[in-house]
DNA sequence: AATTACTTACTTACTAATAAGTAAGCAATA
DNA sequence: TATTGCTTACTTATTAGTAAGTAAGTAATT
């Protein structure tokens, strides 16, 4: 992969998560990197194939932060899930991949489907062995199942960064806070 | 307002709810309806217009649902909101205004973006006081305040609509019995 | 009761812009 | 010399939006 590979599929990501998929276009790619739009099906011939790309890239950065966070306790990996969330708003209000690709998922490919559908499952099942972890390890202290507390943080969290658009900073906090807070409660 | 002008409307949110404000379009919905575009435009110059009329019709919904629940307990009240939720995915795996709406956010006209934030402003304060109305009278027992427990629903209803299009209709319906049970913890 | 003025609810036929995508070619590099 | 990394120039399809016209109805005037 080079450069100009990479900026295409970051700036794909970056505005699929600020607008969606289907409200950005090769042209805003291309003016943004200074080449022409056909540049862009030169390395991917069509949508999908980009929408693709950007989705394993996704993949890929959440697997390399679950493995830098191999050793960690579980706090600290809840933490840093938290974080990423407030990142994604910081950095221009942006929506996570799975919500993103979640809102408009009925028009998506199968292909693009079964990508969201897999990385989904895979954050799922990531957070439900943290939380049973945590559970565990008498860290955390919550009385509903690691799975329940999957399910809520998986749905809240996109959730989160939707409502924080319209209703500001302030709320999104608030529901980053409520989540910490929801390890914690007996 | 004659039928045609009310099947425009009824089309409208019915597309935006599954595909997307910006992923309809008037041809679909004069399709439906065999009109001609054109006819929308009678009605509707612009696409915001018919968007602004779209947001002002789920406002007026609710609006009537709230009044038809004025003498409702706060349990009937959450479980109304509940289900109109499970409606919205049982028919068709609908997002709610709220959540498509926030999706593109940022590339929504200034005056659909208010119109956005009231309608969401409208419903939080109507669960706020809901949850606070539940909490005096002994109905409901949760710890955190109403204000919390309404930042909480109004993230996590969106976000279970988009992840149970994701992940299908049980995990929808887990993230609701999971809302459900959030008011009795104590 | 008949005419006139005007509105409603559209259709026909178009425009300008933008979308994804393609085919052919060219210059630099390996 | 073959491949890589593009550009040029194009096509086809779709979009929101517009301009002009028409058939049917309604309301006021004569």
């Amino acid at each position: 992969m080079n450069n100009t590979q990479e900026q295409i599929v970051k700036l794909g990501r970056d505005f699929i998560q600020t607008f969606g998929y289907n409200s950005f276009s090769f042209k805003q790619i291309a003016d943004v990197l200074n080449i022409k739009n056909a540049a862009i099906h030169h390395y991917y011939p069509t949508k999908e194939d980009l929408g693709l790309a950007v989705i394993e890239k996704d993949k890929s950065d959440f697997m390399a932060l679950a493995k830098a966070l191999q050793v960690a306790s579980p706090t600290e990996k809840t933490n840093a899930i938290i974080n990423l969330y407030r990142n994604y708003y910081n950095d221009g209000k942006k929506l996570c991949m799975i919500s993103t690709c979640g809102s408009i998922f009925e028009q998506l490919s199968p292909k693009m489907q079964s990508a969201t559908r897999e990385h989904l499952d895979t954050i799922y099942s990531w957070l439900e062995e943290v939380f049973q972890k945590g559970a565990d390890t008498k860290e955390f202290h919550f009385s509903e199942t690691a799975k329940e507390m999957s399910t809520r943080w998986i749905a809240n969290l996109p959730g989160a960064l939707i409502t924080g658009r319209i209703r500001g900073r302030e709320y999104l906090e608030n529901s980053l806070n409520q989540l910490s807070a929801s390890l914690n409660t007996k």
